[in-house]
DNA sequence: AACTAGCTCAACCGCCGGTTC
DNA sequence: GGAACCGGCGGTTGAGCTAGT
């Protein structure tokens, strides 16, 4: 089968796969453009790295999802949502397609009997309204042998929320490092402190005292980060505090 | 044996963000 | 600044397989 290009689709046979092994093996992963040229292959680039990424690379493991990596997927789906990429990178060997189709052909019917209860459990009239206490967290300092800081400066970190993004261009231009690095260590501390909580979330009581795991201060909003930034990051991530989600 | 429905998973598609020019 | 290109992602599709009737 060919596209309008002439560019060949479908199912990939046991030949054109020898050419991209033996093309990924001398010239390595990437440059995905000149692959099909290099290989003398009639596909497009994607397809290329889709068959290498989801299918030949000797990195994957083909055999069938255990107990643990199930429970993984559940418990990271819980966290990450959709974000197949991330998922699978906690899992060796398994490809994010791999994982998709797990989610979608095993997974997926489990949860939808929860999601319904869910839902049944909103259309259930409304009890009269609690008053709900509000955790207020308590400001973290770093201290100065703190590796979010600066080795130097054992500077004071300003949530994001209180730099904006036209005070860090400014600093750029005026070269202000001092406010331009207090920006960043505030990503950093807030990156860490909503990692933290997240995962003392599990092992916490949100109603014992006031701070114990929110992550917004009064009166100033903080900027939840991007998750796969800094998710797998060794030194934030204690993978076995998953457990406890 | 023949047909059908459901399942699985490889592959495609469209979109997005980053980079280069 | 913006067009072109690239790598990468998540959603979707459909061919092939299997189980049930």
């Amino acid at each position: 089968m060919e596209n309008k290009r002439g560019v060949r689709k479908g199912a990939w046979t046991y030949e054109e796969d020898k050419l991209l092994k033996a093309c990924i093996n001398k010239y390595g992963e990437g440059k995905w453009h000149l692959v099909s040229q290099r290989a003398g292959l009639n596909r497009c680039r994607k397809s290329c790295r889709l068959r290498w990424l989801n299918y030949l690379s000797p990195e994957i493991n083909r055999e069938s999802f255990s107990e643990d990596e199930v429970d993984m997927i559940l418990r990271l789906h819980k966290l990450l949502g959709n974000r197949w990429t991330l998922i699978a990178g906690r899992l060796p060997g398994r490809t994010a397609n791999d994982v998709k189709n797990y989610w979608h052909t095993h997974l997926r019917r489990k949860m939808v009997p929860e999601k319904l209860e869910e839902k049944e459990e909103k259309e259930k009239p409304k009890e009269t309204m609690k008053t709900h206490e509000v955790i207020k967290p308590q400001p973290r300092t770093l201290s100065s042998h703190s590796h979010w800081l600066n080795e130097k400066n054992n500077i004071m970190v300003k949530p994001i929320g209180t730099v904006s993004t036209k005070e860090v261009t400014a600093a750029k231009d005026r070269d202000d490092k001092e406010t331009m690095v207090t920006n960043q260590i505030g990503r950093d501390c807030v990156d860490a402190m909503w990692w933290d909580s997240l995962l003392n979330l599990g092992e916490q009581e949100c109603g014992e005292k006031e701070g114990s795991c929110s992550l917004f201060q009064e009166n100033v909003i903080l900027e939840l980060p991007k998750v796969d930034d800094f998710f797998w990051d060794s030194k934030l991530c204690d993978i076995g505090s998953l457990w406890d989600l």
